[in-house]
DNA sequence: TATGAATGAGGATTCATTCAT
DNA sequence: CATGAATGAATCCTCATTCAT
């Protein structure tokens, strides 16, 4: 499956002519087309059609980039893997590796953030949620490259905080999916049930919230 | 194929044919085959034929029944949010309504804890999420029956902990959504994720936990 | 094909208790909403569920009475028919047979007049007309006993009119043609195009009037 | 199947690829095959697949040019009537507006043969009497588009005769009716009942005669 | 590369007909 | 006789994919 090895992230600035730059990014815009198309739709009733159209191409030129729709949807979801991941080493790099988990813990409010805010970030899981029943194999790539590196750190963590005697002995699998329990949630509610009048706490300060709740409630009472 | 010969379920009552109780039980048939096919395939991806066989019928027969296949969604949905109901009226019922609010978002557990044992009572949500975006009347319903009236309550419950000094003085809002996000999460992975190697927690004690530590968080500390 | 012969037209008077002239006129209802369904919707469009209800009956009954909707069709344009050289032979037997033509043709009006004014009795040219293509076999069964009965009847009253010396010497097909036509646009204006706020002239009164030009037309002008 | 392989037509202009052509000429020649299955099945018998073969082109290939099967009826008739239009007007600038009643009356008779002459020009009428029932569109379109620009004129021409003393006092509405009736039974006829081994009239010698017999009964008597 | 006409398999829906009751 | 649930063939329409240009 080689269409996702058109748009090798190529940094999309240096000295080429435009048209070429647009070449260049074609699978790139086809892509997005197909994520506002497939959260929109759905896998099955997003339209190769409207999918071109919403790049800005013909309907054939579609198939000039991508083998099929099935194709397209797994390049949307590896891409958006890809991007999260570098987001996290980002993350990760700029951060301490050895800091107390805790603080830790409370930086990774800022992935969280990050996700929250891009929606282009949160349409994959949303994606993979609703097609995992006929795709299995998208939900086999999420779990090998997402959840299978995400969860396992924030259980070391959270051990590490059980070691320290900062958390108290509550299982660290569980832990860890209170935690994204609420970001979930968040992100679930922001893009299915958001309404105008009755507006979400902002990003900001529902993380800043949620872990301050799911911290606290992991730490050992000082006194009980 | 004789009428009679799919789906036990039977016995509903006694002095009628045969034949005319499962006409009686046909909808409830059809729509549990339909849940299994939304999930499996998604709504365009379901096809009439395999739910009618799903249901032990033949595709004209689910047309006797039902007006469309978009019917059938919806029925489903009323019918799960319907249940759900049910089980949160019996569950309040079953339970004193002025305890003080850790006894009772505790007690909420069990609600949690019959949602995560019956796939059929989470298969709706998990249908909403993934429709939503083609039929928003489906996040309407389940906005207005579910929604609307468990988070005020949850929100209900949480305030009246920090007016008695119980809970710290974080947004209800978000601690609602952290109690929930557990849920939801857990949920999602035993749907999509779950693989027989890495057995989740089981639901007991993932609730148990998971409720300790959000409530833990939103408890003020007898001594910071 | 045997449906026809339930209703042998059985004067439907007698001594008998009304439940059974009820199930004795059954074909006829039947056959009436069958008119009405086809009338308005065609026959493919027509659906045998609402001709039962037109009817009173339920779907399966009618397969009491008729082997296929296509029966029906077939036994309704007998039925029509047969009214037809009913009413034609009522008539005939009410005037003189060796009149003069003038006046002969004059009192065919009479017949045309009937047909005007019963519905029930163009339904059928009109149902044939539509219906023709695909069903050769009801143009077969009009033209056999209405057509070849009816052309050749005009005909000859024609043509002992010319060789009386009243009737200018035109092709007679084509007179008798000229004649039915005015009867024929009629019906069909009525059935097809009639509008409230432009009644048509009433179809005595467009009888009389057709009459007097086409017969006046096939006189020898008394001096030219 | 090259997608220029069929029906002859084509030779329509110059220098655009033969492919493109074609397109341009597919609308008519679909048209040109569902008048032929309406006329044989009626609107509802005709299947979109057996319009598309007989067009040459493949069921999907409908689906460029009209939005659904009920688009193609309505285009039909309205190319049948822009047609008539067409024909009417040219006559009708053939020959002097204002010459006598009688002559312009006769001169008519060019259109009548027409009509008769080319039986796509009658298809449209036929389909309209069988479908009006479903579609009171179509009648509703050949009613403003025809009747009630054709009846008037007719009407208009016979009073002038009768202002002029040519003709007789005469409902001029039945005249009319009288004279189009002829046509349309030749029509109807032709197309209903025509038998091999008893040819109608031809059509010249059909429309000469009605006209005759006609416009002589519309005529004032030289002398009662 | 890019287009969009063409294809045809596939799916929702209808309805004549059958048959258990 | 009568009912109406059940069937499945038939039909309209969609859309992924191909291909001539």
């Amino acid at each position: 499956m080689s269409p996702s090895s058109h748009h090798r992230r190529s940094g999309r600035s240096e000295h080429c002519p435009r048209w070429r730059r647009r070449a260049e990014a074609r699978p790139d815009d086809i892509l997005d087309a197909a994520e506002a198309c497939f959260l929109e739709e759905g896998y099955a009733g997003a339209t190769v059609e409207r999918i071109a159209r919403g790049a800005g191409i013909s309907k054939g030129a579609v198939y000039l980039y991508f083998e099929s729709k099935e194709a397209m949807l797994v390049a949307l979801i590896r891409r958006s893997v890809a991007k999260l991941a570098e987001a996290a080493a980002a993350r990760l790099d700029a951060q301490g590796q050895d800091e107390d988990p805790v603080t830790a813990l409370r930086e990774a409010g800022g992935l969280f953030r990050a996700v929250l805010a891009d929606p282009h970030m949160f349409a994959a899981p949303r994606i993979v949620l609703a097609e995992a029943g006929r795709f299995p194999q998208l939900a086999e790539i999420y779990r090998r490259e997402v959840i299978d590196v995400a969860m396992p750190a924030a259980v070391r963590l959270i051990r590490r905080g059980q070691e320290q005697g900062v958390f108290r002995a509550v299982d660290p699998q569980v832990a860890a999916r209170s935690l994204i329990g609420g970001v979930l949630v968040q992100a679930l509610w922001r893009s299915v049930f958001a309404r105008d009048d009755e507006p979400a706490p902002d990003p900001e300060a529902f993380i800043e919230t949620h872990l301050d709740i799911v911290l606290n409630g992991l730490c050992e009472r000082k006194a009980a």
